[in-house]
DNA sequence: CTGAAAGCGCTAACAC
DNA sequence: GTGTTAGCGCTTTCAG
């Protein structure tokens, strides 16, 4: 697999390596036909530049790198789409590393990133996430990182985050409609900001509504099916089951459910239930569960139109923006058949 | 963000470049304080070998491009992860793009990919990917491919694949064990290999138990959740119910089981239905999916010992791995309750 | 408009 | 053992 190289189109029509160069960035003066000629033979001789010069030469790389905590639930993959979509027809390359929710190995990514001199770096944090040290370097360093939903608050990059507050709150109030009275929340890693955005908008809205609120209606899980599976038991076996259930998402709320209905509790007769997005269960679990819907592919371009920005503009001034969602309703939280629509 | 280069660090020490360089590549003669000593010079003044450098100069990247069709299904982030649990330790990137199922975008992928340097590619197919052309030419090139998966019969690289045939004939008697007799399966895309693979299974044990085939027992489908409640609608709309369906993947045994569930069909006493893994859904569906197992993981990790061996002894004999999967047994299958344990 | 030449950061002969 | 130097493939002054 040899690379043909600017010198040997040069050599071949006998003019200077610099006029093949120039001929394929036209920025600079060159004659018309002499380009033309140019990029005729090397097309016919498979030419093509060899990116990695470029890249050493121009101290850029055109990679943008993508670090997510995992890309099992259909909430990174879908971002990714988004983040593929704005930054490839713009010429960049799109590095993505998971990081298993570990943080030693997302460190690990991030640097081998840096250090294979990425422009940028966008990224999701995992559950486990405390030490920021490295990252504030960065930070120091002017380097290009873009923060997008678990996005950690000491760190003043610029960040895209979902709305978690309002639409917490209208999930919860959603459920409070529905005649739900005493409802707990299965609460997320407290570390993300989205934890407890979340959580304060479910508590906001219980107050709202005059309903009781205490300690007692948040329920630390996780945002797992296997989280919410370990919590909904541990309620079941306190004998104390809530009217309704809002989860901090999708996988929390079906490993609920899957407890709730080995338990024959009734959805959503017995017990309401609502997610947040982050999985493509809601339609395969039955019930069908109504959930908060996040814009996971608009998040995705929207991130990588700022560090693109940041990039190309080299300038960095730190802005967070917050997108909004959509209510998707379907059975699980809904008890008069009559008000759920299709 | 500057790079502190090599030619910094020899100057802070007074020692040549090469002296560094030979440091840090520890298959030169040099003496050990020397190496101690720059070492950590180097280290004080935060330098990193440039890893674009070492690309441009050893004609190679530590990198291998990973091309998949899609990432929204958990079949191909669990293989990523085992291609990058395979690589990263031995020192080498993985680059992944994603294809979004259209073969044009693929090729573009590959071609970038190739472009930008990578040392080998491990690819998945597209539904549509016909023209292979441009795979061929890198065949002759040499350059390093292995194909899983999805993979082509007309492209001669390497290949890892799951005993498709086996497990599809396995699961098939497994379905006639159960007493079931008009059993249709729902087939995937014809280009294929894994297609038509266990469409072969499925045939071979019908013929083995003496019942009855004919063109009638396959179902063109597909392999999304889409293709399957399609399909599934068919067969229903044309009154022509089987008794049990050996379905191409998940997602399509998912889509005919949402339908099936709506035209209120008892599953798996009205039909009975075994899928084939590609999905996080069959513990969640009710009743749970009977579905053959494939071992993802391994298969990342297989494809990427290959690749790693092509590359580095820079032979290439075609070879086909083909491994074998588990069977999980479960609701959507059993007629006989006291059968299913667990 | 085009050619010559320097240099991006690194490695690998080749000297000494 | 260590220094010198020639490139890897490209862009970009600087001349002409």
């Amino acid at each position: 697999m040899k690379h043909i190289s600017i010198k040997d189109v040069a050599r071949e029509l006998g003019v200077a390596v610099s006029t093949v160069s120039r001929a394929f960035n036209d920025k600079y003066d060159i004659k018309k036909e002499t380009r033309a000629k140019i990029l005729k033979k090397a097309k016919e001789m498979g030419y093509h530049p060899n990116p990695i010069a470029m890249k050493l030469q121009q101290n850029r790389t055109l990679n943008i790198g993508v670090v997510v905590p995992e890309f099992r639930n259909a909430f990174f993959p879908d971002v990714i789409c988004g983040i593929q979509d704005v930054l490839i027809p713009r010429g960049y390359q799109v590095l993505i590393m998971q990081s298993n929710e570990e943080s030693e190995r997302e460190l690990a990514n991030v640097k081998t990133l840096v250090n294979s001199m990425v422009d940028g770096i966008i990224i999701s944090f995992s559950t486990n996430t405390e030490d920021t040290s490295y990252y504030k370097e960065l930070e120091r360093k002017n380097f290009p990182i873009v923060q997008f939903n678990r996005v950690l608050d000491k760190l003043k990059t610029s960040k895209v985050v979902f709305d978690d507050y309002t639409w917490a709150f209208f999930a919860t109030e959603h459920l409070i409609h529905q005649g739900y009275k005493n409802i707990v929340h299965l609460a997320g890693p407290k570390n993300f900001s989205f934890s407890r955005l979340r959580k304060k908008g479910f508590i906001d809205a219980l107050k709202k509504h005059n309903l009781h609120f205490g300690d007692e209606k948040i329920i630390p899980a996780g945002i797992t099916i296997e989280d919410g599976k370990h919590a909904m038991q541990e309620l079941i076996n306190s004998q104390n089951i809530p009217e309704a259930i809002f989860a901090i998402n999708d996988p929390a709320a079906i490993g609920a459910m899957l407890v709730l209905k080995e338990n024959k509790i009734k959805i959503p007769d017995d017990i309401g239930i609502v997610g947040f997005s982050e999985s493509r269960f809601s339609d395969v679990i039955e019930p069908s569960l109504t959930t908060v819907q996040q814009p996971t592919y608009e998040m995705g371009q929207t991130a990588a139109n700022v560090i693109l920005q940041e990039i190309e503009s080299n300038i960095k001034i730190p802005q967070t923006l917050t997108l909004g969602g959509s209510f998707k309703l379907k059975k699980s939280s809904v008890r008069i058949a009559s008000l759920y629509k299709k």
